[in-house]
DNA sequence: TATAAGATTTACT
DNA sequence: GTAAATCTTATAT
């Protein structure tokens, strides 16, 4: 079933990242409907994150839609080469954010593989940029709503187990100094 | 207007 | 293991 837009109002974003894995990310850019089960997603924890785009309350062209209620898409490009889809979350005007890292593709795998030129599904989306590219999300989509049919959410009702999920701080933001050890990173173990 | 750096991936040595 | 690819955004003249 797909997910209400009510879910992703939910203020505490780190619950919420721990909550998506399992969920299944669905999108249908070029006609073709392609899905994938979440599988490692990282939290971005608005104002009080110096990792965030949104850190102190800064707001700019890009970083608006973070400032929206939940239940948008914000999609950055990053190093002008990958595409990092994001999940806005919270209230209005608390810019909040879950990164989508890795994915397993579940429907629309032959698109998938064209999109990535690969052969096999194993690791074709075990990273942010990876993830956008199998499943066609561009910056253009950025603000796209997620209860719509472009992008949206399924919970096909799987259950993560607490045992399965491996928490560690994320990646590639070194740069955010002490906030780059906080652990909002969660990844599903199987 | 110009310059520096980035929530990364891939290929090559 | 190291480096290149590649372009938007933010910050400074």
């Amino acid at each position: 079933m797909k997910i209400k837009r009510e879910y992703f109002k939910q203020e505490d974003v780190v619950e919420l990242a721990k909550d998506l894995l399992g969920k299944v990310l669905c999108t249908k850019i070029t006609g073709v409907v392609t899905r994938g089960v979440i599988t490692e997603t990282e939290a971005y924890n608005g104002v009080y994150d110096k990792a965030s785009h949104a850190y102190q309350g800064k707001t700019t062209n890009r970083t608006d839609i973070m400032f929206a209620s939940g239940g948008k898409a914000y999609v950055y490009l990053c190093y002008g080469i990958h595409h990092l889809f994001n999940i806005v979350t919270g209230k209005e005007n608390v810019p909040t954010a879950v990164l989508i890292r890795a994915l397993e593709p579940l429907d629309g795998v032959p698109e998938i593989l064209s999109r990535r030129n690969k052969k096999q599904i194993k690791n074709i989306a075990s990273g942010p940029g990876m993830v956008s590219q199998a499943l066609g999300i561009h910056a253009k989509h950025t603000g796209t709503n997620l209860d719509g049919d472009v992008i949206w959410l399924e919970d096909h009702g799987a259950k993560v187990p607490e045992d399965q999920i491996t928490i560690t701080p994320r990646i590639g933001v070194g740069y955010a100094e002490e906030d780059a050890m906080l652990p909002y990173r969660f990844v599903w173990e199987k």
